[in-house]
This record gives structure tokens, C-alpha cells and sequence, in this order.
DNA sequence: CATTCACATGACTGCATGGTCATATAATGA
DNA sequence: TCATTATATGACCATGCAGTCATGTGAATG
């Protein structure tokens, strides 16, 4: 955690250093970055950085934390979960997780390069993955309410669905180099209405519910 | 690439020197890999690191040309493709992929984390991925044939592809920890015959059959 | 035996890093 | 005005790193 003498600082210098701090750390591993740099691109003296922060790890901590904290935020406001269709549900959380990677593509990248971060496991220690957790929770209920194929394992169910969640965020992040951040405030708005990508999610929906759906009933296809 | 000096070493010492590094680098990233350390392991001085090799960069090129060259040799023995059926091939190639990652694993986590490594462009400057290259191929003339279905792009049918197919050998490298050597050899042999993960295959490439197939055609089932 | 060549070695250099701390500066309040 | 408290700072430290090199060793060659 952050010292008192962080929140003590005004608003702006305290913005600054975590601007400084999430692109950094948001574009480099853990270990390629420097405290040193950090404290050069936001204009404060080093020794100021463990005055704020207990150390590296605390810094990297925190950001962790509100991006986290901005994501959970997000999806409050802008997902809810009829819970009755699978693929309904999960095509809005596809929306709303794309949707969040391009409006805030630092903290989507921060969280990814966590993921396989070499400090992973000193930050959250249980490595249980909480998304998996809970895409394991929708897949178990809707395969009781025989949605999906009875010829494929829930592990196996949750893999599928999961790989192409975690990775989806990032391969749009790829696909549109360079121009991030005006096309981020552009598609504000609507979640991931007419945008490309937009039409992207609904292609892979498509193909999850289809290879996801039981084919005895009539779940094959749209409704 | 390695020094005249090094390819005149004794066959043991060579090998000790590749396995020790083979393990460093499998399980740490590249920064964290300590020449100083592989050197005490593979009992020689540091020195003679750079004796047979230009920098640790060299070195490590070189671990990952023998376990591209490891991995081509095995996918040349062991896969033929047929090119008719996409989703025939498909199987073939998870098959083989898997098996490889299971035999080899440290050469497996090696490449797997090449991908996202600090000196990924250092050492593949053209940052083309190869397998998703061939998969496109694969995919787009399948998608000539009319084998898959017409209201999915190419670029979306090979994400989904090549997204479960890159990411299924660390899956099941994950969920066997610990037992590998041992489960390795003992799996030898038929490639993916009767071990638990050969049904996972099964049960992943029925969703991709399903997930991919041309659904007006009749080939969204088993054959 | 003497010379030459291939190889082995670890002390050493230079550098960057994370982290500390004595000191300086500014703000607060009596 | 003076004393106290909060904050800012960069020189400094210990450590670890990649990479070098002068010296040593030992085998082969004449």
C-alpha cells in the first residue's frame, strides 16, 4: 500500500507518477523497469518513489489494484448477466471486456503481462484464476440446464471458452496499432456497436456457440 | 552461433552445458537467467561460457534453433496431412503438438515463453508467427473448399484456431504437474493414443469441428 | 626438450539496479 | 519569530549482472 505522504500529495503530481508508472510498466516487464526512469519521467527525485511507495513491488501493487479496481467498475455499470442463456451471457462479457481493453489499453496490457509476470506468484499467491473461476461457475449451471454438448468435458468447456476470452482483448489491442487511443475515445458510447471488432465478437460467438452448444436441441443458432 | 571450440568438446560436457541452460531458460525468463549460474551448475567457469558462445543472447538462440530443429524433425516423422479434410489435419497437428510438448517439455516451455520474451524481436526481427502463418494457409483453402462456414472471416476462423492450438500444450502442461518425465516416456509410442489427454483432443476438436464447420453442408459431424 | 596451440579459469571492469539516509527545504502553528 | 513537523532530494551503498582478459594448464608437434 501506498504511504499517507502519496495521498497527501496533490492531485496532479500524484496523477503524474501513476501515468508515468502504468505506461512503464504497462510497456515493459517487471524486471526491465526502472524506478530510476520512472522517477526522471515524472520529474521527482528517486528516494521520492520510497517515500510513496514502500518499494518496486508495492508500486506495481497498487497499479495492479486500480486497474482492477477500474475493471470490476466497469463491468458493474456496464454488464448484467441474465444468467438463463449461456451464449448471451457470454457475448456480453466478451462486449464488455473488449470494450474495456480499448478504452483502457494500459491497464488491459498491464494485466496481461502480469499474468505470466515473474513476480506473479509474490503478488497473488493462491494462483487460482478468478475469470476461470467464475467462467467455470456459468459453464457448470448452464451444462446442468443442458446447453451445452453432453460429448465434452467442463474442463474442457471452460478451456475453450476461456483461452478465447483471455486472449481475445489482446489480439484487438494487436490488430490496431498505434491508433489506440483516438479510436478508444471514438467508440465510447454503445458497448462494441458498429465498431470492427464489434462484428468481430459476434463472428466468434458464433463459432463458440457452435461448437459449444448441444446438438440434440435447438441451441445450435440464434434465437 | 556457437564457437568451433564448443562443437569440440566432449559429448558429455556439451550435453551438460545445454541441459543446464535448457533449464535455466525453460523456467526463467530471459533477464532473469544469470549466465554466472549456468556456468556454476554445469560445473565450468564463467569464462568459458563466452568461449563457446559470442553473448548470452548466442547462447540462447542457439537452445531455441535446437528446439526448432527438434520439432520440425518430429512433425516430419510423425505428421503426414492429408490436405482434404481441414479438420482431419487439425487433429493431426494438435495431436502431434501436444505429444511434442509432452516429450519435450522444457523445449516446449521454452518457445512458449520465447513468444512473449523481451528479446523476442532481437532474435526474430520479422515478427510473422510461422505456425499461424501455415495454419492461415490451411485455413483459407478449406474455406475455398467450403468447408467451413461462410459468415466467418478467415482472420477469425484462424485466431480461433490458432489461439486453442497455441496455448493447448501449456494446458496440459499445467494440469500434469510435477509427473511429466515419467508420464513422457511411459506415453511414447502412439502419438495421443489412450492417455487422458489424447480424449482431451478428442473432445477440443469436436468443438472446433462444430464451432468452424459449414453448418449447411453435412459436415458439422463426424465422419 | 622446447614450442605451439587449444582450451580453462576466475579475478576484474563497468554498469545498472533497488534501496537508504543524512541533509535541505518548506509548511504549520504557537 | 522560533520550533516542530512533513516532505523532497540526490549522493551513496550493496548487489548482481554481462562481458573481458591476463594467466595458467596441458596436450600435441617438431
Amino acid at each position: 500500500m501506498p504511504t499517507p505522504t502519496f495521498f497527501n500529495l496533490p492531485e496532479a503530481k500524484r496523477d503524474r507518477i501513476l501515468e508515468v508508472s502504468l505506461e512503464e510498466f504497462a510497456s515493459n516487464p517487471y524486471d526491465r523497469v526502472s524506478v530510476a526512469q520512472i522517477a526522471d519521467k515524472a520529474d521527482i527525485a528517486k528516494g521520492s518513489v520510497y517515500q510513496y511507495f514502500e518499494d518496486k513491488l508495492d508500486l506495481y501493487r497498487h497499479l495492479l489494484e486500480l486497474a482492477s479496481r477500474a475493471k470490476t467498475r466497469y463491468f458493474s455499470e456496464h454488464v448484467s448477466l441474465g444468467g438463463e442463456d449461456l451464449f448471451e451471457d457470454l457475448e456480453t462479457l466478451f462486449r464488455a471486456g473488449t470494450a474495456f481493453a480499448r478504452e483502457n489499453p494500459r491497464y488491459h496490457r498491464l494485466a496481461y503481462r502480469f499474468m505470466n509476470s515473474s513476480v506473479r506468484d509474490q503478488i497473488l499467491p493462491d494462483l487460482r484464476d478468478m475469470s476461470e473461476d467464475f467462467l467455470r461457475g456459468m459453464v457448470e449451471s448452464a451444462h446442468a440446464r443442458r446447453q451445452i454438448r453432453s460429448d465434452v468435458s467442463a474442463d474442457m468447456a471452460v478451456y475453450f471458452v476461456n483461452t478465447l476470452l483471455t486472449e481475445f482483448g489482446t489480439y484487438v489491442l494487436k490488430h490496431s496499432e498505434g491508433n489506440w487511443e483516438e479510436l478508444a475515445m471514438e467508440s465510447t458510447g454503445s458497448i462494441g456497436g458498429a465498431s470492427w471488432w464489434g462484428e468481430m465478437i459476434e463472428e466468434l460467438i458464433r463459432m463458440i456457440r457452435s461448437g459449444l452448444a448441444d446438438g440434440s436441441g435447438r441451441d445450435g443458432w440464434e434465437g
